[in-house]
DNA sequence: TTAGTGATTTAGGTATATCTAAATAAATAT
DNA sequence: ATATTTATTTAGATATACCTAAATCACTAA
């Protein structure tokens, strides 16, 4: 059986997301940049991932992440997402607290302990950020979802996610009132740069650039 | 500020809990056999800690830990014995299950998460275990408590701890229908063997060896 | 189609945490 | 008081996870 030391753990998840986000290979600069390590770190974790066989690993041409490596991938994500749910809906933690902790609390090894919580949790669907947790065989179940700018005028949805879960997003959603499980309608698209008028709940209304609105997923 | 490594941590817990035990210094082949490493990995880990200044280390003679080491120790003790009462209280372990997943979330860093985890569990004074969990000052209220051998014959208390948390006694003690909380008499004591007999709770008697008996710890 | 640039890997180094085997100090027994 | 035993430390290795600097590969632009 494949063991993964928790530096594996964490690299594995971000080849994970980051080849979910671009489809093709993962570059090292971009293992890189995510993981705040330097380039020569990211090929000497890569050898190692390769041969546990968790990503395929052509030098020079990016990585590919294995079906075993996806499983690993999911598991820890899982993890993850149960204890950022854990630290909101338990320990009242605010959404933009949880990620440092939560990457700690993943790497507990314990599979009584994922399944306990999971239960103790009520079997959340969905962590604070709105990402959908993986069950205990890595499958997920993702809601068909878009970004608030590409919502036409007068286009209705609800927020259920963030695509940027850094914590100065957040507390900026946070700020203006922006929040997972908000009923919104797009008022205005502004033609220059992009940015966007939104009604919250039909109460208040929000204006924010067109890169806010790219982070911001709603379901139609 | 000093920083220690998770492997330091558990090392100053050991040698902490061994200097409660014993009062005199630690000797390397001790903290060997607690953390089942080798003595020369133990010697290794010593003069770093002697260099961090968390212990007293003079070659040969054993150590002491410092006013600042019994400070670390007391914070891994203390978040290990939360954990262990939020994995009893709340994920439905039973007392012999969480020594290992205690071990590892003891070691996750956050102020925050320690003080609400406290707080969510209502700020319990001891662990599954009956041992006393410090508050985040370090301070220890530690009831006073004798082991069921060193009570005379008819005398009567309550289990409040045990000495040995292993696996393996703690679930003898489960099939004895020994348990924290009991209300317990000494109805006999044999002067051969020193193995005792007592009434649990006014209805059932249990017959332990001396040795069990030196590790049930009993408030009177 | 080749020179140059940027991305990536390799080489060599540090720090942590372990080990085995050898050396040495301390304690004990004769 | 010395020899033997036991405890402890030192020496030298391995494995992980990083780093900087140098080398090398791949892609692109002339
Ligand atoms: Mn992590
Ligand atoms: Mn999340
Ligand atoms: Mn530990
Ligand atoms: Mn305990």
């Amino acid at each position: 059986m494949i063991k993964l030391t928790h530096a594996e753990e964490n690299y594995l998840k971000a080849i994970y997301q980051l080849s979910e986000a671009g489809k093709k290979g993962v570059s090292t600069n971009d293992i890189s940049a995510e993981m705040k390590t330097k380039p020569a770190s990211v090929s000497d974790m890569l050898r190692k991932l390769g041969e546990k066989e968790v990503i395929e690993y052509r030098k020079y041409y990016g990585v590919h992440i294995t079906e075993e490596g996806k499983k690993f991938a999911l598991r820890t994500i899982r993890k993850q997402r149960l204890w950022e749910v854990f630290l909101v809906e338990k320990l009242r933690f605010a959404w933009d607290e949880v990620a440092e902790v939560a990457d700690e609390l993943e790497h507990v090894q314990s599979t009584i302990l994922i399944q306990r919580l999971d239960e103790y949790l009520g079997f959340p669907k969905f962590d604070p950020h709105g990402d959908p947790i993986p069950d205990e065989y890595g499958d997920v179940r993702s809601r068909p979802r878009l970004p608030i700018n590409e919502i036409d005028i007068n286009g209705t949805g609800q927020i259920v996610a963030v695509k940027d879960s850094s914590a100065a997003f957040l507390r900026y959603l946070d700020k203006v009132g922006a929040y997972i499980g908000a009923r919104i309608k797009v008022l205005e698209k502004v033609e220059f740069d992009g940015s966007i008028e939104i009604l919250v709940d039909n109460k208040k209304t929000i204006f924010m650039s067109k890169d806010v609105a790219a982070n911001i997923l709603v379901m139609v």
